[in-house]
DNA sequence: ATGAAAGCGCTAACAG
DNA sequence: CTGTTAGCGCTTTCAT
């Protein structure tokens, strides 16, 4: 019991007791054992998040700002990713809630019917992400990707361009890029143009090189297209050293924007007009949240409302 | 204890029983409680993965491989970021063996003295990844950082260029990025060659901005430089952008060398030359290494030295 | 094929 | 400030 005490270091053991713990514990290698607190306790330390890919700077940032925020109450993350794929997402939330995390986070509001009845049933603080849900399960963080792509449209078109064309994935799968698509075309149709400059590239997400394929396409197939929206940073990119290949000049004869403000996008020649979710701060929003509800500081449903920043730079007029 | 067998489906139980077990199961929404089986059979299923940075391609590739190896087995990854910091490391590697993981993986060869003891007393499989480390503390999946670079200097050397820069982060910190160096230094000094252009670009893990400003610096100081070896293909691609920008022609002009083949080496213009040191392929080898001890089909120590792969592309002569 | 008893290593609650 | 008792929800072991 005293041991258990000095680990909690709650001053509630004599220094001298204390040290005396210390020292023997590391003589005899001793490592607190976790499970068994966590058992007795009910208390894990652990907040559960899924994300669609490990690989990709986006969701990266969004799982730091949660690092960031957590990690100093010691709580620690239990991560997992769904490969865009919501019945993956199911099973990786029935996993994931074995383990009984004290909060879960989750990327978009799109769930199978047995994943929000997993989730409503946990009771436990959840927080999507990355989206606007419909019908919220219970915190949210995030933005509308189709109202930030119309945005842009909105930008171009009072530009006075008109042949706009959009490169995305495969309909299917990934639900934001598929928003932002839907965004694409509400946009357009709102101002009567053309909304069918759709170019789909590949199985979600789509890679810098798949964005190069679209774009070579979309040159043979639609030469006099103005813009390219693209569903990334990552396949505008992409687009963009096509384009380079090809001697067509960015952004003289086609202008490109992409999505995420990825690094790549500042620094590429010329750079790359793009929308900013602020992925980290919606990491660091969420952990806010997960924070001042498992302290009951927080009363109902929280919605916080990311306000996505159009970055114009060099590879749009 | 029938519920308990019916969730190990191993037969032991009536099809019918299960059947009314699992009917009861969703509809009272109980969910198995993973903590107090990992108390009783002290057996977590977990794998403790820890990796400098959770935002970099590379290492996400090999937490890739070690997922798609271990996810099967029904082996859960618990992922930890060390910021590059030995000392981080330590701290998270007690944090982590507090969780009972059946088998951790670190990245490199370099912990501090308390780490190389937890880890050692942890009486599980470790793994050391990324790096072939002197003293390794069990199984290694990994190449000769230094080795690799000294390599690609070889080629340059071999192509008659003899005015050979080095772009990497300050020195401290980053191990690899430091072997890389001397990797660079030993083979220059090898061939009888100028070891001395050296830019030190910032905090490692340097970004592509300051691999840009790094070339920058060099252009400005050592205007001379036929090549230009890079610690990442990050900053080498940084490196890239601002030799656009100043209209300096690659290859004619200046070589460009970047490190581990990310996405980006193949895409841009001109592609980029670099090592692949197959970094999903040294995920999946942990992973295969940690089944086999797990069920003691591997006696002693194992190491899997990776050959890495010198891919010459059009930013270099 | 199912059940009963015991216990994994901690900590909440209470006692002194 | 330190100690005692009981029990968290499973699984191991043994019994039927």
């Amino acid at each position: 019991m005293t041991v258990s005490r000095a680990f909690k270091n709650d001053g509630s053991v004599t220094a001298k007791t204390r040290d005396a713990i210390m020292k023997a514990v590391e003589e005899f290698g001793y490592v607190f054992d976790s499970t068994a607190s966590n058992l007795r306790s009910q208390r894990t330390k652990f907040v559960a998040v899924t994300i669609p890919s490990i690989n990709n700077a986006n969701f990266a940032d969004t799982v730091r700002g949660l690092y960031e925020g957590l990690g100093p109450e010691g709580l620690q993350i239990l991560l997992g990713y769904t490969d865009y794929d919501v019945d993956r997402e199911e099973a990786l939330i029935e996993q994931l809630l074995r383990r009984r995390p004290e909060a879960i986070v989750v990327t978009g509001g799109k769930h199978t019917p047995r994943a929000r009845r997993l989730l409503a049933n946990a009771g436990i603080p959840i927080v999507e992400t990355w989206d606007l849900p419909e019908k919220p399960l219970g915190h949210v963080v995030g933005f509308s990707n189709a109202a930030a792509v119309s945005e842009l449209v909105d930008y171009f078109v009072r530009r006075g361009k008109t042949r706009i064309a959009f490169i995305g994935g495969d309909v299917g799968r990934d639900t934001r890029g598929l928003d932002r698509r839907s965004g694409f075309m509400a946009a357009m149709l709102r101002h009567g143009l053309d909304a069918t400059r759709l170019i789909a590239a590949g199985v979600p997400p789509i890679s810098m090189r798949e964005g190069a394929s679209a774009m070579a396409h979309l040159l043979e197939t639609l030469p006099d297209s103005e813009v390219v929206i693209c569903v990334s940073d990552l396949s505008a990119f992409g687009a963009l050293t096509e384009c380079s290949r090809r001697g067509v000049p960015v952004p003289e004869h086609m202008s490109i924007a992409g999505f995420g403000d990825y690094e790549i996008s500042e620094i590429c020649v010329p750079s790359m007009t793009t929308i900013n979710p602020f992925p980290r701060r919606i990491g660091s929003e969420a952990a806010a949240i997960i924070l001042d509800a498992l302290n009951s500081r927080l009363s109902g449903s929280k919605t916080v409302h990311i306000v996505t920043e159009v970055l114009l730079r060099g590879s749009s007029v």
